[in-house]
DNA sequence: GCTTAATATGCGCATATACGCATATAGTTG
DNA sequence: CAACTATATGCGTATATGCGCATATTAAGC
């Protein structure tokens, strides 16, 4: 009763209600932006602390700090402290697949597109 | 060679140029629209025209024309003129399991948000 | 060719947000 | 408690973009 229908397999069937078009929407936000999918694919590789974060991604460390909270907020990453460092980690496993098939579909886009370049020579 | 690295077996391996990520963001950024979620969701049932679209999803017939050619932009949906009217359809078919992705993630966290409120009682 | 219908676009405004800079907070060590 | 480290946040600015309004464009019919 209190379930928004979200349900993937009536999403042929029945719209979103405008609320739960919003989150969709929003959760595609906060994966718009390259310097957050750096920092999902660092974590990729495991859990890491903002400074090792921000040594990886470049940038500075209070943008690093910023886009961190906002992908935590979206409960795509998890928080933890340990002392002075705290480390983020990857908590929605689903981004693997969101970004699998966004890279898949853009390689082929851009396979076609270098197809038919090349044939119009 | 003038391949970008996107394929999604090597996601894990090989990070991504910054060129790729921006494609990569903009995608999502495409999609972060409510306005643009509704005419996908529109379109899941088939092949729609702008007037029809308009009647479907709401809003002005300038604002849904521009939707319609940044999703088109994108190769996400595909345009096809008949006479007068222009006719819109999905372009894309990892669209549809981008939208399952993010609707199952998203209702899963609803779930559990509902479940925690419940239980703090 | 002129009128009408369907769609697209130029323009201005309001809003959102990413970034840089400085500073605040939390925690550790001496 | 003072100094230092790691992280977070307040603030101002620049940029992007969604929307409404008016108008342009394209195509059909008389």
């Amino acid at each position: 009763m209190s379930s928004i229908c979200l349900d993937p397999r009536m999403a042929k069937k029945l719209p979103l209600s405008d609320q739960a078009l919003e989150l969709v929407a929003r959760r595609f936000a906060v994966l718009a932006e390259p310097m957050r999918l750096r920092l999902i694919q660092a974590l990729f590789a495991g859990e890491m602390s903002v400074g090792s974060l921000v040594e990886a991604v470049g940038g500075t460390q209070a943008n690093v700090s910023r886009h961190l909270q906002t992908l935590t907020q979206a409960h795509i990453l998890t928080r933890r402290k340990e002392g002075l460092q705290v480390f983020y980690a990857i908590a929605d496993p689903s981004i693997y697949k969101l970004c699998e098939l966004v890279c898949g579909s853009l390689e082929k886009q851009l396979t076609r597109q270098a197809e038919s370049l090349g044939g119009a020579r």
